[in-house]
DNA sequence: TCGGCCCTGGGG
DNA sequence: CCCCAGGGCCGA
């Protein structure tokens, strides 16, 4: 479901709601995700404060000061968690005293949301939805929960901040916020790969997922099959600018919900209203009326005006080039 | 480099 | 019943 917008705009939402509080209490359903929640990691969570939020392509960061680990006896080893004692010896807004950290340690809560995930900060007295599989306590009032029907999604804790962070940065290509001309000219006229392809993949250009892609192209008024090897350096350009400038204005209009995704505070998004091709095959072309089409690019369905993003240049436009000349 | 697959649920 | 869905990984 959510792409890079949809992401940020998670993040943006839960900033304020998250950082500086601590986490109390941590539960976890038993149906496995992708990268399953590990029982450990709960007791290892439980009184750690939440230090700030990040995004990185479509993986949600959240860095937490590492609880102590001679602490109370009884977190040694339990799954489950959730006494008063705890709620008490952490959150007693009167205490001023530095909470019981390890010096200097740090850990990153990772989440990726695949299809279906959503995660909120919501009132403990919200009924419980189907398919929840965290659910972290931040006062007696208020918990932070990770749902997640189709179970695509991920959440893993890591202890060691700096190595992530590389190991993400091997993994992931630049944010698509500045992203470099030449090298990004490079990483499309290097391959033969086509559009749709080179666009998904998170190595190239971080966040972009099946819908921005399509956006982008639209933009571009470029073919989704077209070879990247094929494109001008013009055209290079005019996507590297297509894709910061949807991304962009997604954000601002915090994200697409199609079906289940909604913000930190359970915001629907409402770029939807926006898309000029994403789901709207058959339909007119917001540029010149043409049907939209629909096809199959890298697996994945890609609509696109079949007018303006020619596949190849037509007959009428060479005529139309070789007169200018 | 690509399809198949991981899941659940909704719609035709 | 069938096919489809904001993602990504793994194996031919």
């Amino acid at each position: 479901m959510p792409e890079l917008p949809e992401v940020e705009t998670v993040v943006r939402d839960l900033r304020p709601l998250l950082e500086g509080r601590t986490i109390l209490s941590a539960r976890q359903s038993k149906k496995k995700l992708r990268r399953p929640w590990k029982p450990q990691w709960s007791a290892e969570v439980v009184g750690a404060r939440v230090a700030g939020l990040r995004r990185r392509g479509k993986w949600i960061l959240i860095d937490v000061a590492s609880p102590t680990p001679p602490g109370p006896p009884s977190l040694k080893g339990r799954g489950e968690i959730g006494t008063r004692a705890l709620c008490e010896r952490f959150d007693s807004p009167n205490s001023d005293s530095p909470l019981p950290f390890r010096a200097g340690g740090v850990g990153v809560l990772r989440l990726h949301l695949g299809m279906s995930g959503q995660l909120t900060v919501v009132p403990k007295s919200e009924p419980e939805p189907d398919h929840l599989h965290l659910a972290f306590a931040l006062d007696n009032e208020t918990e932070l929960r990770f749902r997640d029907h189709r179970r695509f999604g991920a959440a893993e804790l890591f202890t060691d901040r700096a190595k992530l962070d590389a190991e993400m940065n091997a993994e992931l290509g630049p944010e698509p916020f500045g992203i470099g001309a030449s090298y990004f000219r490079d990483a499309v006229t290097g391959t033969k790969r086509n559009l749709k392809a080179l666009l998904l993949d998170q190595t190239v250009v971080a966040g972009v997922g099946n819908i921005y892609a399509d956006e982008a192209l639209f933009r571009a008024k470029l073919n989704p099959g077209r070879t990247g090897a094929s494109l001008s350096e013009d055209e290079c350009e005019r996507l590297r600018v297509a894709i910061e400038d949807v991304m962009t204005r997604a954000i601002e209009s915090r994200g697409s919900t199609i079906r289940d995704y909604v913000g930190g505070s359970g915001l629907r998004g409402g770029f939807q209203n926006e898309f000029a091709v994403y789901g709207r095959t058959g339909e007119p072309c917001p540029a010149c009326d043409a049907p939209i089409a629909l096809a199959r690019y890298a697996g994945r369905s890609s609509h696109f005006c079949r007018s303006c993003q020619p596949l190849a240049v037509s007959r009428q436009q060479k005529t139309a080039r070789s007169r200018k000349r």
